[in-house]
DNA sequence: ATGGTCGTAAAACGA
């Protein structure tokens, strides 16, 4: 969301309009300190959040009961000198269902160190996923947030664009689609085919007038929670006006 | 035009 205090009068906003029962969001830019509750529990909501400084930073919000919150998944690699997790994953328990708030590593550059920190997180993140699965394969996991990856050419503008840039680079998209063969579904674009339907579109440029978004928000569902889709869609409206956020809410109903 | 737009935090840095 790119600072959820910056956006405090959108978020409530769009809560009440939205009518949603738990909210995963990525990218609140503070520290548990600073952050602004009342802005979800003003609404009913209970939430968690998880974050160390001004970077990254997330949280979910329910109103379906918040049980069992955890900060950071199993394993979960660690990033500079000395390594130490950052604030990119908070799991919690919300009306039967597991819920993860995750926020992908961007990846910077392929050269960059943060890419290679970027593959490492998507592979221990599909260990802990499969972990989940071996130990209840009935699980209902909802694996939530800015993956930072873009799985198909139809998921950016312009794929010359991206020529050697990271989003759409084999390994980046063979480590997403690990997830997926570990049995979490993209429940999102069976009901928003593209091309053309993105999650993001970059401040610099008019990118967002010009249709020059990228797909790179998911829900990705175990198999038990899957079976329960009965829509999907993409909030676009919401990145339109001013002080939106650079990506769009991604909404699944659940039955 | 070696930028472009944001937010954080107070100069760059990250996205």
């Amino acid at each position: 969301m790119n600072s959820v205090r910056a956006r405090a009068e959108r978020i409530s906003a769009w809560l009440e309009r939205s009518d949603v029962d738990v909210v995963a969001v990525q990218e609140t830019k503070c520290r548990d300190d600073q952050f602004p509750a009342e802005v979800f529990t003003g609404l009913g909501y209970e939430v968690a959040h998880h974050g160390l400084s001004q970077w990254n930073g997330v949280a979910i919000a329910s109103r379906v009961g918040l049980e069992d919150v955890q900060i950071g998944f199993p394993e979960q690699p660690g990033w500079g000198e000395p390594a130490a997790a950052e604030a990119r994953a908070i799991g919690a328990t919300c009306g039967g269902v597991r819920i993860w708030s995750l926020y992908v590593p961007n990846g910077r550059d392929v050269e960059d160190q943060h890419y290679l920190y970027k593959l490492q997180w998507l592979d221990r993140l599909r260990a802990a996923g499969a972990s989940w699965l071996a130990e209840d394969p009935g699980a209902q996991i909802a694996l939530c947030g800015d993956w930072n990856v873009a799985p198909q050419d139809d998921d950016v503008w312009d794929m010359a664009e991206f020529e050697g840039k990271t989003h759409v680079t084999k390994p980046e998209r063979d480590a997403f689609q690990a997830v997926v063969d570990t049995g979490f579904a993209d429940v999102v674009r069976p009901y928003a085919p593209g091309p053309g339907t993105y999650t993001f579109w970059d401040y610099k440029g008019l990118s967002f007038p010009k249709r020059k978004g990228m797909r790179i928000d998911f829900v990705l569902a175990s198999p038990a929670l899957a079976a329960r889709v009965g829509d999907a869609r993409i909030d676009r409206e919401e990145r339109k006006g001013k002080g939106a956020s650079d990506h769009a809410p991604v909404i699944v109903d659940f039955g």
